[in-house]
RNA sequence: AGCCGGGCCCCAUGCAUCGGGGUGCGACGAACCGGGUCAGGUCGGAAGAAGCAGCCCUAAGUCGUUACCUCGAGUGCCGUGGUCAGCCCGGCCCCU
């Protein structure tokens, strides 16, 4: 998301560096570029044109603070203003909880927006939180859509409802019921969806919520309709009065500008973002951090949270120890490899570094796409134990039936074996104390060791 | 000298012990050139296919074995039957 508007903007910065302070024209002059990438970026016109005339109205009042160049202050500004425009500050928690569980969270959207696997995700979320969380299928018009909804509640390790009852407001008045006995904390109701909207299902939902009062209605909202996904939020919170909004497949959508526009129209800010298939793919939606990422400042918090939440400590503990002994073996090396898949795709990560280009991303996936990985990954899942523990074993023939199996090229296996050889010569060399004294010094100076693949 | 009994010896057989072989049982057991299932990866526009590792099973094999069969024995304070040519002990009887 955002990809094109990191681009655009940043270009549009350039034009300020060098200049001793802010003046009007070359305020101007940057602006228009702006104005241009925001455009460009499906940012709606009058959104746009608010933001403009803010930044301008903060860039030519405010005094160049000591420290900072013009180009720095000015990127401040924006940075504020779009946190501003996307919502402010997170809060603490991205739902309100009812003071007496269980909290009831309805989902609602427009047909194909993904809703239900948005609610596995929510449910799968909220159970990583600490809370038990219970799916709800109010779809009884797709007899598809609920059986999708037990299966991904089955995928998210949480409970769903089952029932006989075909009226969608009992059953969510029973699911509510249900969870109170049974100490369910969060009921999430997964409801129809409509191509367009449509009032015979806004009076549906509305009964719904008369009959569960629930403590939020996040609006889920497809990324890649861009502004139209704007217009039915708004008309969604007019008929239900919506509590936030849950962007999906974001990881189709590079211009983002949904993402700007749903806080100004409906005055609800946008909670989650959804990015891709996986249960996992799922964050809530972070303003600050996400302008920072925006200015190509990037996000190093999320990405310490991406990191905390995907890598298994224990394991990382046991195989520092193996390198230690020097006991570095394929297997440990396919370990990392899945460590590396875990911690999500590579240009994901570089996104999240500061100062990442989009041609740097590029660069970086000719060299370790996560298709490579996999590749790498594949052959070693092709080794017998006996072979991974030691690598001496494998002739030619072995390196045959490996590529069969997993069906790389020799030439891939060999390149491999060179790679691990080399990664293990130099684990070797972390245990000798000397070499780590030379590793400090090249740290300094501003090297550092290259990633092992 | 004869008769009787016992022991040794000898023969057969049983049992036990030990050893060999086989069967059964258990464990392990095939990188690929066995089977099943095939994650990942591959091929295919798709339907789907091939398929490495793993796991499960199975050959050959290795190890173990309270079991069973079989062959054997510088084995046995063991049992049963036989033999008596011999040796030893005891008893009876006969003759001088």
């Amino acid at each position: 998301m955002f990809d094109s508007l990191t681009q655009k903007l940043s270009q549009a910065m350039k034009a300020l560096r060098g200049q001793s302070k802010l003046t009007e024209s070359n305020l101007e002059a940057v602006l228009r570029e702006v104005r241009m990438a925001l455009l460009e970026a499906d940012v709606h016109v009058s959104v746009a044109r608010t933001f403009l005339q803010r930044v301008k109205e903060k860039a030519l009042g405010a005094e160049v603070m000591q420290g900072l160049n013009p180009a720095q202050a000015f990127i401040d500004i924006v940075h504020r203003e779009l946190v501003e425009i996307m919502g402010g500050q997170a809060p603490e928690h991205p739902l309100g909880f009812a003071s007496r569980p269980p909290t009831v969270v309805m989902m609602v959207g427009l047909q194909g927006a993904g809703k239900t696997t948005t609610c596995g995700k929510l449910a799968l979320f909220l159970k990583k939180l600490g809370n038990s969380p219970i799916l709800v299928p109010a779809d009884v018009y797709r007899p598809a859509a609920i059986e999708q909804l037990h299966i991904v509640a089955k995928d998210a390790g949480v409970p769903s409802f089952h029932t006989d009852l075909r009226d969608p407001v009992a059953i969510c008045a029973a699911a509510v019921a249900e969870a109170r006995l049974k100490g369910w904390d969060v009921v999430v109701l997964d409801t129809a969806g409509r191509l367009h909207l449509d009032e015979t299902l806004m009076e549906e939902l509305a009964r719904i919520k008369a009959a569960t009062s629930p403590d939020e209605i996040l609006f889920v909202a497809d990324a890649m309709t861009g502004q139209d996904a704007v217009r039915s939020a708004t008309a969604f919170h007019e008929k239900l009065g919506i509590t936030g909004v849950v962007l999906t497949k974001t990881d189709g959508d590079t211009r983002g500008g949904a993402a700007f526009s749903i806080k100004q129209a409906t005055g609800q800010p946008l909670k989650f973002v959804g990015e891709g298939e996986k249960l996992e793919d799922f964050q809530r939606f972070h303003p600050d951090r996400m302008a920072q990422r925006i200015l190509g400042m990037g996000d190093v918090l999320s990405l310490i949270e991406h990191a905390k939440d995907r890598i298994d400590e224990k394991e990382a503990e046991v195989m520092a120890k193996r390198l230690a002994r020097n006991q570095f073996t394929l297997e440990d090396m396919r370990k990392q490899f899945q460590q590396v898949q875990k911690m999500g795709s590579m240009s994901k990560i570089m996104g999240m570094l500061p100062g990442v280009t989009k041609e740097m991303k590029d660069q970086m996936a000719s060299a370790a796409t996560d298709k490579r990985v996999k590749h790498l990954e594949a052959i070693i899942n092709s080794m017998t134990p006996a072979e991974r523990a030691n690598h001496n074993l494998l002739d030619g023939k072995r390196k045959r039936r490996i590529s069969s199996g997993c069906g790389r090229p020799v030439s891939e296996i060999n390149q491999l074996l060179k790679q691990f050889v080399e990664t293990k010569k130099m684990m070797g060399q972390m245990n000798d104390p000397k070499f780590m004294a030379r590793m400090q010094r090249m740290a300094k100076m501003g090297g550092g060791p290259s990633l092992p693949f």
